[in-house]
RNA sequence: GGAAGCAUAGCUCAGCCGGGAGAGCGUCUGCCUUACAAGCAGAGGGUCGGCGGUUCGAUCCCGUCUGCUUCCACCA
């Protein structure tokens, strides 16, 4: 082995070894349940970035834990193709080679951008198996590849045959940039200053009379069709049935009541321009007012806006005011603090605009998508993103699905030409069905969510009749970060019950997001996003992992920090020492069969099989409970703290022992085994590397080796276990006590010791341990008649017989702090036990551990009084 | 405007059923003790955001206030 941790050396060569033996899709008991984990598509445009290496690490542990505990498990990975930031790169990819997408029609586009996505989800897939990921790459699928759009297909013409998908004419979010629409899911708001301004608006045949209202999108009033006041207002109710001269135009508007106006808003009175708002719009339907469009699809004033035609709407809004202000018309500007909409992926502030568009009916899917949280049958951990899912769901408004992008599934409907059918269908038609007169597809596509929305299913080959669909649909996790609720979780989960009857997955595991190390978003506008795979590069991948996991709460943010990654760096290290240690001591090592029934296991080894136990246990729980970070976070400290730090010292000593060397080895290997284990669904490298190495292997590979089994420490062995921790703590105390007094390791003393009863047997049997552990030269055994204990410990009064090592002014301020302590510790336990209320109240066992605190410390207060004498 | 989350050691964060609080990093002290200086042994450091309440007992449960973060939201 190498003389420290080495990634480099073997993560690679690892991977391989993986995928040529198909590990990934190993079976260990086809007859149980699988376990199925739904991966997120990540987004191929960009690089991994921490937000992917979190997710995927996350569902590469589950798997490799579901996979060592005996079940079928399959991780489904996908990638996400068919979106609008996809297009736009390609659209900019074309554009640095001088290639105009027009100029190269649908299909030569189609075909520039499947070869760039060849080449970019090929690329995710590697950068996946750096990650380790153990996916089951046989079966990737990308949303364009044949069988999503069968599904997509399928599943949009028996959403129109039931009349849940429609085509109309309803206010959507357009952004004037990607010149497409957007779902309510893809506008961001963002908070930003901006003006309130009062507008005049001149009344008819009343001179110098005006109505005066207030927008804050001044450029909008060129499409005014009316004014709306609260149909109570008495201020205006006379105005009501009057007209208006819509200034800057030769408009005349009328002033129309509505109960929706608020007459305590502003100034009571609202212009209303049915194009460009969503609530002018229902009004203007309510009414039947005109809908005049002043803007085109680029957010450039059209042929509408007269005077205004050819300026974008940012400089509309600037001249417009401005000549307001010099015709009189301008009442007052407020500045003012307002949510504009934004577009999610590329920022520019969308536009409410009115066209024709696709939509899903949600109130029918969303019911039964609400019943599947509320009864349980999902899950989601943490729960409180129940809420912000409930919420959603109960307040959903139709989706709009239409993009109008190239990059994507197409829409399958068609229109004739003749007689203007609209027909939806299966297969491409090539005439009207009605009419015989030829027709046109749809030039939109679908909402890349649309597609993904069907990933449980579609990836499992549906609409076929097939094997795999059968044996894992519903599958079982999927875990994602809390930004991908609504657009993709939401989704999946009603698509699932209407088009499988089922849900498509019980646990809806939600993690949190990585920040950077001052805790903003990684982000790369800001630029403070850190490739992994420079990470990975520079600690390794197993550091990276284990830094990503390693303690976090579910559904919690982190930051990522260079100082968390190498304490993590340090600790493979740690871990692949020990194992050298193992290993070099366990040459000649004889396995036995089944350690843990051994009959000549020494104190220290019931202690550390106690201890391990009681590790499995917990991170078996933790683990179940989807839980890698404190799973990751136990087995840390256990590593650490308790083999590390005491067993392989304890274990010294007894290898030295030609009659406990066998055993040590044995308990050893058995121990570090089992850490391992443990530990590969969060580190799979370096476990696999150290494991493949192990006299004690038990399979081809620890990918699909057995995980370790809870198991309950026997009566007697926990008792030697716990009869152990007080040597254990002896030792802290005599290492404490010679660290105060600057005693080098390398000057070693006598130890002289007065045993406490019920301890006195395993501490003559750990002579040879405190021996090493403590720098002794020699323990000696004394009645408990002598005097000038130094230490007193629950095991052992100590006597350390060094002349510079006794009754100096350090040692009797150690003694009055200990003092102090132990009375404080007295009282506190007395003041409980002379409380009735506890008495009555509390369980027995904790009254128990109170007396039992009273006994033993009124004990070391009177011991210690008596060495303060002396 | 509505909702959620977070406030714990100098910093970054754990803390499962309420029984007097932990880790990593940093700091200080002493050590190359034959797996590991990417290390070892020790030490210091916290009125668990403020105020009330429930309880024999509150970091944990309830209320309230303050500060920060995020999500949702068509009020011109």
């Amino acid at each position: 082995m190498d003389k420290s941790y080495n990634p480099k050396a073997f993560e690679q060569k690892i991977y391989a070894r993986w995928l040529e033996n198909n590990y990934f899709a190993a079976a260990p008991d086809k007859n149980k349940k699988p376990f199925t984990i739904m991966m997120p598509p990540p987004n191929i445009t960009g690089q991994l970035h921490m937000g992917h290496a979190l997710n995927n690490s996350i569902q590469d542990a589950l798997t490799r834990y579901k996979r060592m505990r005996g079940f079928m498990a399959l991780w489904l990975p996908g990638t996400d193709h068919a979106s609008i930031a996809t297009e736009v790169k390609i659209v900019e990819k074309l554009a640095a080679q001088g290639i105009d997408k027009k100029s190269l029609g649908r299909e030569g586009f189609l075909k520039a951008a499947f070869d760039w996505n060849d080449q970019y989800g090929g690329r995710i897939v590697e950068q996946l198996k750096q990650l380790g990921c153990s996916c089951d790459w046989n079966r990737k699928a990308f949303t364009m590849d044949e069988r999503c759009s069968k599904a997509v297909r399928e599943v949009f013409v028996r959403l129109y045959e039931k009349g849940l998908i429609y085509r109309g004419e309803r206010m959507i979010n357009w952004c004037t940039e990607c010149k497409t629409a957007l779902s309510d899911a893809e506008v961001e708001h963002k908070e930003s200053a901006s003006g309130l301004w009062y507008l005049k608006y001149p009344v008819q045949g009343a001179d110098g009379e005006f109505i005066t209202v207030a927008t804050t999108r001044p450029e909008t009033m060129l499409g005014d069709t009316a004014v709306a006041v609260n149909p109570g207002d008495k201020r205006y109710v006379n105005f009501i049935g009057k007209s208006l001269a819509l200034p800057l135009t030769d408009r005349i508007i009328p002033v129309i009541a509505d109960s929706y106006v608020d007459a305590a808003f502003g100034t009571g009175a609202v212009k209303i321009t049915p194009a460009h708002d969503p609530n002018d719009f229902e009004i203007g339907q309510r009414h039947k007012l005109n809908r005049i469009a002043v803007m085109d699809d680029g957010g450039v004033m059209n042929e509408n806006a007269g005077a205004y035609k050819g300026l974008n709407r940012f400089d509309a809004r600037k001249k417009i005011v401005h000549d307001m202000q010099q015709k009189g018309l301008l009442h007052k500007t407020e500045s003012r603090k307002n949510n504009v909409g934004c577009c999610y992926r590329c920022d520019t502030v969308v536009e409410p605009m009115v066209s024709l568009q696709w939509f899903v009916s949600m109130q029918p899917l969303a019911t039964p998508a609400i019943q599947a949280v509320e009864s349980g049958k999902i899950k989601f951990v943490p729960k409180r993103f129940e809420k912000i899912y409930m919420h959603w769901m109960r307040n959903i408004r139709d989706w709009c699905i239409s993009r109008q992008l190239w990059w994507g599934h197409r829409i399958p409907a068609f229109y004739c030409t003749a007689c203007g059918n609209e027909e939806v269908s299966r297969h491409d038609l090539t005439a009207c069905t009605a009419c015989g007169g030829s027709v046109k597809q749809d030039e939109d596509v679908l909402d890349t969510w649309f597609s993904s929305a069907l990933w449980p299913f579609s990836t499992l080959g549906w609409p076929d009749k097939n094997a795999d669909l059968d044996y894992f649909y519903p599958t079982d996790v999927l875990v994602t970060a809390y930004d991908i609720i609504f657009f993709w979780v939401a989704r999946m989960i009603f698509s699932g019950l209407e088009q499988m009857g089922d849900i498509p997955f019980s646990t809806v595991y939600i993690n949190g997001l990585v920040r950077d190390a001052k805790g903003r978003k990684m982000s790369k506008s800001a630029n403070n996003g850190i490739d992994p795979l420079d990470i990975i590069d520079q600690f390794g991948t197993d550091p990276l992992r284990f830094s990503l996991m390693n303690g976090i709460a579910p559904g919690g943010d982190q930051r990522f920090s260079a100082d968390k990654i190498e304490g993590c760096r340090n600790f493979m290290n740690k871990l692949y020492n020990a194992a050298k240690f193992v290993m070099l001591n366990c040459a000649d090592a004889v396995i036995v069969p089944d350690i843990t029934a051994h009959k000549k296991l020494s104190a220290a080894d019931n202690w550390i099989l106690a201890r391990y136990n009681t590790a499995v246990s917990a991170v078996t729980r933790a683990y179940d409970k989807f839980d890698a970070g404190q799973a990751a976070q136990r087995l840390y400290d256990f590593t650490r703290n308790e083999f590390c730090d005491w067993y392989v010292e304890l274990a010294k000593a007894d290898l030295a022992d030609p009659e406990r060397r066998k055993v040590t080895q044995n308990v050893l290997l058995y121990v570090l085994r089992g850490i391992l284990k443990m530990l590969h669904p969060v580190i799979p490298f370096i476990t696999e590397e150290i494991y493949m190495q192990l006299p004690n292997r038990d399979a081809q590979s620890i990918m699909i080796s057995e995980f370790p089994k809870s198991v309950k420490t026997p009566a007697k062995q926990a008792r030697s276990a716990a009869e152990f921790e007080h040597i254990i703590q002896l030792i802290r105390a005599v290492r404490a006590f010679r660290a105060e007094k600057n005693v080098p390791p390398s000057k070693r003393t006598a130890l002289y010791l007065v045993p406490t009863a019920d301890v006195s047997a395993p501490l003559t049997q750990s002579v040879g341990y405190i021996k090493r552990l403590a720098a002794a030269t020699e323990v000696f055994f004394l009645t408990p008649s002598v005097p000038s204990a130094q230490l007193l410990t629950a095991a052992a009064a100590a006597y350390i017989p060094s002349a510079d090592l006794t009754d100096n002014a350090a040692e009797k301020a150690r003694l009055l702090k200990e003092l102090a302590f132990a009375e404080a510790e007295l009282k506190l336990a007395q003041t409980k036990l002379n409380n009735a209320g506890f008495t009555q109240k509390a369980p027995q066992a904790l009254i128990d551990a109170e007396r039992e605190k009273v006994q033993r410390f009124t004990q070391t207060v009177s011991k210690l009084t008596q060495s303060l004498k002396n």
